[in-house]
RNA sequence: GUGGUCAUAGCUCAGUUGGCAGAGCAUCGGAUUGUGGUUCCGAGUGUCGUGGGUUCGAGCCCCACUCUCCACCCCA
């Protein structure tokens, strides 16, 4: 008999993982919550018209097609599993617009899928947490991010710093060197500083078709050095001609100014090698990497000024950011940041002599539960060992032992696992304990 | 999509020139019929990833496929 699999890239949730991955989860949504997102969903699979051609060439390879029964193997198929949360979100807003009150803030927490090869943090299936604000040009929404950003991982305890950038900026530097029409190429080569290093980066460009004037030109402005407010200063007199580089530059100063008078503790770096890969971004940028553990970013987004357009849909622009929670659930396990006791974990287990005890038992479990008390009952009179050792495995922290004395007494017998401490105590008493631990 | 790498018990892994399939951990039972996490004793477990080939004989050698992991491409 063969054994069962799961298809390349994918993976099972235990447990531990579940309740782990639902901490993350809520914890991210409780913060979205404080600024008034709301939540929505759309179908895992797309109109492949809806999906093709939206994340370049690259991406439309990395899509999932999903056959028709009736469908031959070598037709264009019909469907396709989502890619991300974006474009799915641009299509519902331009079907939906009459019915969406704008500016619109939602989030988005659902798997999306892609036919990459797969690689440690890399999955073919994996949950994005998107928040995004909608039909307003206005920098409150990136200082907004920048809070949630700040606020999602102070609670995690992840240190963190927050890359920005700005596409209109490296657009400005792209006509300043004398190559306006390589942007991309730019884009997709200095990205990479970090990881290849400047003569790499040099090597790439010139590969990409860049003039070696051009790649001169640039030198200055990779090595652009200081505080964010130095390099902007030095940017706006590089940039002078560039009506475009420019304005991105007085987009960065606003935020950053009002980063300033927002009292944020983030760390926060005004990083001119951070492109991004989607196209689509033509504003501020962000990326978050994680200070500890070396894992690439586990945040990312940008402000779009035309998502909607390629749906029909002109002017309505919009900036918003992803939270990687695959990505953050390593970072987290990593350095062990995961709270003691978990929020859904069984708080209290009834272990049982005999059958009348386990009467007893059900009878007192059903109490504690009416009052929010997580409560387990052994379902059999097993032996105690047995019992305790399940208890222990699950790491339920009481247990309460039922046998004859308890239930001549109207009470039970407590047992800390922890220190090992057992007291006999009355329903109110056992009550008050686990409320109070 | 390109190049490399890996696969043996539930898990982590040993396995000699090609000659009876192994260990630790975990699990289960007992020592202890009212007590887990520490101790002691005992037990079970495998189409050696799948399919073909070479050989008297293959976990080991050869071919193909699948999967894992890694580097590119790209990306969370």
């Amino acid at each position: 008999m063969n054994k069962p699999n799961i298809p390349k890239g994918t993976r099972d949730f235990g447990p531990i993982e579940m309740s782990r991955r639902n901490y993350i989860f809520s914890t991210i949504r409780s913060v979205f919550a404080l600024y008034g997102f709301q939540q929505i969903e759309t179908p895992s699979m797309e109109l492949m018209s809806t999906l093709m051609g939206k994340y370049g060439e690259e991406g439309d390879k990395l899509l999932f097609r999903i056959q028709n029964s009736g469908e031959k193997a070598n037709e264009a198929p019909e469907k396709g599993l989502r890619y991300d949360l974006t474009v799915p979100f641009a299509r519902y807003i331009v079907q939906h617009r009459d019915e969406i009150q704008f500016p619109f803030r939602r989030y988005q927490i659902q798997p999306v899928w892609r036919a990459d090869r797969p690689q440690k943090g890399r999955y073919r299936e994996f949950y994005q947490c998107d928040v995004d604000i909608i039909g307003t040009d206005s920098l409150v929404s990136e200082l907004e991010l920048v809070q949630i950003v700040e606020e999602v991982y102070r609670r995690f305890g992840i240190r963190v710093c927050l890359h920005l950038n700005n596409r209109k900026i490296l657009a400005g530097i792209a006509e300043y060197i004398g190559a306006p029409d390589k942007i991309v190429d730019i884009t997709v080569a200095i990205d990479k500083m970090d990881k290849i290093g400047l003569d790499n980066v040099n090597k790439e460009l010139a590969e990409r078709g860049l003039s070696q004037d051009a790649i001169g030109k640039l030198q200055p402005i990779l090595n652009l050095g200081g505080s964010n407010t130095d390099k902007l200063n030095a940017l706006r007199t590089i940039l002078a001609c560039s009506e475009t580089g420019l304005r991105g530059i007085g987009e960065a100063q606003e935020l950053f100014d009002r980063i300033a008078a927002s009292n944020c503790q983030l760390s926060i770096c005004l990083d001119l090698t951070l492109a991004r890969g989607l196209n689509y971004y033509t504003g501020m940028i962000f990326e978050v990497k994680a200070l500890d553990v070396q894992i690439g970013s586990i945040t990312g987004g940008g402000r779009y000024d035309n998502l909607t357009g390629i749906f029909g849909l002109p002017n309505v622009s919009g900036v918003g950011i992803s939270f990687g929670a695959d990505r953050i659930y390593d970072v987290l396990t990593e350095l062990d940041l995961y709270p003691a006791t978990m929020p859904e974990a069984t708080q209290l287990l009834f272990a049982t002599f005999g059958d009348e005890e386990l009467n007893y038992a059900l009878t007192w479990a059903k109490s504690l539960r009416q009052k929010g008390i997580r409560v387990e009952v052994y379902p059999e009179p097993a032996k105690m060992k047995k019992q305790m050792s399940y208890a222990d495995a699950k790491a339920i922290p009481f247990v309460a032992i039922v046998g004859g004395n308890e239930m001549q007494s109207d009470t039970v017998m407590l047992k800390d696992m922890q220190s090992g401490e057992q007291t006999q105590l009355t329903l109110n008493q056992l009550f008050d304990k686990i409320l109070t631990n």
